[in-house]
Parts: structure tokens; C-alpha cells; sequence
DNA sequence: ACATCTGTTATATATATAATATAACAGATG
DNA sequence: CATCTGTTATATTATATATATAACAGATGT
């Protein structure tokens, strides 16, 4: 999979790798049970370090998006192991969303409009293509 | 208005302060045109910095939300001043909000589901009674 | 067997951010 | 004229981010 990084951007590399890793999931360029490469080979890749890329599988293993096996590498977790909607989950997710509505509501942007960019995000997010 | 402060957070103080102004102003308990405490003031009733207070009215001064006068004080900007809808907040906005839908979608929220969490938000924020 | 690759752990260092502390300045208030 | 205001400067402490180097133990391939 494609990874891109901004090294000027004020959002720690670790998390840009974990946003694009789950958002590789969410649209299916990532399938359960696939492949990511090692830390050391994708470290290389991109040209961070080798503990940058451990710190990003190793929260995205805590969060159960990922399995480290001895034996079969660092692999998306299968379906049935995905990570659930719990209420901790739902709890989190409105605390995210809920300064960021504030400030769109602040500026004016009504409902109907927030409602069709999430609706445009989540479907530009489910339908991307490979590559 | 009452400020709430988890000073055990991950989320930077400065951050919850701005955080809090902004749904304050969104929900109308705090008013154009009404004045906001002095950095020391409010440093002391929340208990914490002075500059940590500076730093959250400096950054909401730079992002239009409220004005400094040698005369009035701090105060919430009038309607009319209020910062837009512009391109480039709106790609901020979706900038935000992908990650966090990205991973909604992993963990298997509808998109009715999301958009109703998102309209309970939006309406939760908005209908907020004084104090 | 042996070299190689794997995740993992340990240490160390440099840089940036967050938060506090103390002090001072200049404009405005009463 | 004392007091409060935002603002600026300097310093210190703690934490987070990113890098560097090294080592260990399990697994792989020849």
C-alpha cells in the first residue's frame, strides 16, 4: 500500500501511519488477514525510523486492527476479530466529534451541509480503488 | 460560564479552554459582544497558568473567534465578524474528520448511524441552556 | 549449522511542545 | 496614583516526538 507523509505537518508521524494504515482497512485496500510490511523494510521505505513505524503497530495492535505473529508477520486481523462498536468506542468517537461541530456550527454551516461532507467522506473513504 | 478542566488529559489545557469558548459560543450561552474573564482571573479561578490562558485567548483572537481592546476587554466577536465558511476551513474540516470516520467505518458504523450521532451532536450543542 | 530477517527491548540524544514561575512594560480605570 | 489590563521576555520542568545504535530470541531459507 501507498504511503504518503507529510513530515512538515504537525500530526506525529506515528499517527499519519496508523490513520492511513485504518483508513487502508476501511476501504478495502487492506483486507483482513493481509500483509503490512516489516518495521524495519517499511522504515526504509518511506525513510523514518525503525521505532516510528514499531510505535504505530504496536498502538494499532492495542487496538486490535493488527496481529503480530512470530510466524506469520504483521497481518490485519480477520473480519470476525475487527474491532467493535463498543460504548467506550461511541464514547470516544463523540469526543472527537464534538469540538469539531462546535466550530463548524460557529462559522455558520448548517445541519444539512455538515451532514452531506460526512456523507461525501464516508463514501469517497469506501470507494477507493487499490493503489 | 463555567470552564471544565481534566488536567489529566491527553488533551492539551489550552486545548480544552479554546475547546469550551467555542462550544460556549456555539450554543449561544456565550454572546457576541459579551466579555470573557482576564487571563488572570480566570487563570486563578481555574487554577492554572496565566500563560496557559494567554495562549488559548492569543490562538482564539487569531482565529477570529474573539477580539482584545485596551478598552472593552475580551470579548466575543459580533455576528457579522464571526469567521466563515471558507475553502480553506472547510478542507481543514474534512481534514479532521476523516481519520476519525475511517475508523467508524472499520468497526462497522452505518453511515445512517453515523449521520445520527452527528445530528444528535450538532443538536446537543446547539440547544445547551445558560450555566 | 549458519546467516538473515523478524518483533521487541533497552539506552541515549536532540528537538519541540506544554505548563509553570517570575518579572517587567505600557495603556486604561477608578 | 495605585490597580488591573494584555503583552512580552526569560527561565525551568516535564513530556512527547523522532532518531540512533545495540542487543536478544524466535523463525526462515539455504
Amino acid at each position: 500500500m501507498m504511503i504518503e507523509l507529510d513530515l512538515q505537518s504537525e500530526i506525529p508521524i506515528y499517527t499519519q501511519l496508523m490513520d492511513q494504515i485504518i483508513e487502508g482497512i476501511a476501504s478495502g485496500r487492506l483486507e483482513p488477514g493481509e500483509s503490512l510490511p516489516s518495521v524495519r523494510s517499511l522504515a526504509s521505505d518511506i525513510g523514518i525510523n525503525l521505532h516510528t513505524v514499531n510505535k504505530a503497530y504496536t498502538l494499532l495492535k492495542q487496538e486490535g486492527f493488527i496481529q503480530i505473529h512470530r510466524k506469520k508477520g504483521v497481518i490485519v486481523v480477520q473480519k470476525e476479530e475487527m474491532p467493535q462498536l463498543t460504548e467506550q468506542y461511541l464514547a470516544k468517537l463523540s469526543q472527537q466529534l464534538r469540538p469539531v461541530i462546535a466550530e463548524s456550527l460557529c462559522r455558520g454551516l448548517s445541519q444539512e451541509q455538515l451532514t452531506e461532507i460526512i456523507t461525501r467522506l464516508y463514501n469517497d473513504i469506501q470507494s477507493q480503488n487499490k493503489e
